[in-house]
DNA sequence: CTATAGTTTGAAAGCGCTTTCAAAGACCGC
DNA sequence: GCGGTCTTTGAAAGCGCTTTCAAACTATAG
């Protein structure tokens, strides 16, 4: 019935003899069929007669045959995995979107390649090209510092998904959170509760989304025809440290104010220890409202009111338009609106 | 002067009309070498005479040439990556550990490739295959739970390190945390301060860590002449949530007590809060402890006691470890001990 | 019953690198 | 100046897969 094997692979030393990992070609040996019908019946790729394709797949169960990435990586030219730049692994923000990647990417198959280019534009440079290398299929930027002109660069060559910014250019999609929206939100929701003196705590300036966070704070300060006071502005890093610090100058500035509102969390963590550390209570003496809502925050003392970026969401969103994007098709994805969500670090002013 | 190129390779349509990545052999052609030639200066593998190891190098410098690891992998069998099974890859406390093998293996040139567990043999299971078949070059896995015979066979394929395990095999490094003397530490620091009821919030039971913690705390009270009570100690799951709770647990149970270790400091954060809802204030009513020694702990309110676990640290010495094993020497790292860190959620007994 | 188009299948050529093997030189002593 | 030992170098065979090309059939039409 089985064509027998041509001599040519009849004369290999029998493939069963190796130890290792099962090959495709042991695969066709088994089904008595040549490696090309293997190949095609793994992908697809023709047509194949209904008995051949039976046999193949009993031997891949039988012989509990897994393809070797590597090698199709060589051969193919597609690696099944995409490239993740992150700014710092162990950032608690991007750490879910991170996990929103990894959740997506596998139920298509694909594995991620994380790496971190500590928001060093000549890092994520040099991350790139690692990617490039490892011949990934994709790459998806988390934010970053990258020169919007490389990345678009960078496209010509492979499909790219970057969140953190407005860009548009072929095979790359950005997709972007509305900042000036989270930071209106945050505010508005101060003044809602009787708060005029609103300190902002701003994230880093070399960081697109503290700017639009400030826009945001502002904008709700004349929407509510609040004058906007520089001095109730001051600096900060996105890092509890100088949430602490800002909070200390604020102070010693001897600036009136009943509630500050931080760009980030982490920065509003530190704000609390800082106030804390004076004496001023959250929420009675001053209202405190972060941005990112992190994991953590839930459980901060008190409960912190934020604005609740979908990290997780993001990671996911990211993945599924770089499927599509792999796909040939155009990513259909949007982000979610911001929400405030309301814990126990806001309150009504007194009296 | 330079040999001229081999028939052979002559007729071969010009490397130079290919677009696309530089090759090594573009790069061999360039250098008027074969590829053999490149190969052993890429890899040092034999002695290259002066003059033609300089062309060699030029004609690298000159292209811009990176060599394929793909290519390598399939080639050599080395991919010059490792796998690295996390359990989840936006945990607090591994992240930091990650970060530690990132920069430690990237020194040596290699990439991580992680992959997460989520806490599940099953998962942990696949996660090994699928680093397999992308032919990483060892494995670190970070705690987890599996089972320690399945990784031990797993080491007689591919080197293994893992961290959070007593285990000897070869091929095969531990790298264990001492959490007995660590949780020793936290309660002996508590009953110095003279608290004598101390609560104990448990960490995960399938966590073996979890339980050398709960030794240690019953250790240190034993030394002291202080009775174990087993109405003490409450469940938890290394979660805040379960901290919250178990801190509801004890309280409902009328038990009395002046101090809480908890196994993790995202269960202590958790505690603190329930201690918080219940107006009772650390450390003035109740002082805590946690463990890990989060990086958030010491911004969090009032700044947390804890054990200091060097997460970062263990990440490289893994990675260290990894490397180690890698060229084939028995790895020589030990892990550091156990420090307690005194922040402010601790105080002296009142009265 | 032969010429033609359409299918299914296998052989073989890569993908970019490593590594074995053997040829070609270089160097030595007699 | 010749045989013999070392060293440097290149040719070629893979690694495990995909993909092109052409052969071998099958079906259809003339």
């Amino acid at each position: 019935m089985k064509p027998k094997p041509s001599p040519a692979r009849a004369a290999k030393p029998a493939a069963a003899a190796r130890t290792g990992p099962i090959t495709l070609e042991m695969v066709a040996q088994a089904a008595g069929v040549s490696p090309s019908t293997v190949s095609r019946i793994l992908n697809g790729t023709a047509v194949v007669s209904a008995d051949k394709k039976q046999a193949v797949d009993d031997a891949i169960a039988r012989l509990g045959f897994v393809p070797n990435p590597i090698a199709r990586g060589l051969a193919g030219g597609r690696t099944m995995s995409v490239g993740v730049v992150t700014q710092s692994i162990d950032s608690p923000f991007y750490g879910a979107a991170l996990r929103g990647i990894e959740d997506e990417l596998d139920t298509a198959g694909y594995s991620p390649l994380f790496v971190s280019g500590h928001w060093n534009a000549a890092a994520e440079g040099r991350c790139l090209d690692m990617l490039r290398s490892r011949r990934v299929d994709g790459v998806i930027v988390l934010t970053g510092r990258l020169p919007d002109a490389q990345l678009k660069a960078f496209a010509r060559q492979l499909p790219v998904v970057v969140t953190g910014r407005q860009l548009k250019a072929t095979n790359l999609f950005a997709l972007n959170f509305d900042n000036l929206e989270g930071g209106r939100l945050a505010t508005r929701h101060l003044i809602e509760l009787g708060h005029q003196r609103i300190a902002f705590i701003a994230g880093d300036g070399n960081h697109p989304d503290a700017n639009d966070r400030l826009q945001g704070y502002k904008q709700a300060l004349a929407e509510a025809g609040i004058a906007f006071d520089p001095a109730l502005v001051v600096p900060g890093e996105y890092h509890e440290v100088s949430g602490l610090m800002a909070i200390n100058r604020l102070l010693d500035s001897a600036q009136q104010f009943t509630a500050v509102f931080a760009a980030n969390d982490q920065m509003a963590c530190g704000a609390a220890l800082g106030l804390h550390r004076r004496s001023l209570r959250v929420p009675e003496d001053v209202s405190l409202v972060g941005f990112d809502d992190l994991p953590t925050s839930t459980y901060a003392i008190p409960p912190m009111s934020t604005v609740h970026q979908p990290a997780y969401e993001l990671g996911r969103l990211a993945a599924t338009a770089m499927r599509q994007l792999l796909a040939g098709s155009a990513p259909t994805v949007v982000m979610p609106a911001p929400r405030l969500i309301a814990r126990e670090s806001s309150r009504r002013r007194r009296g």
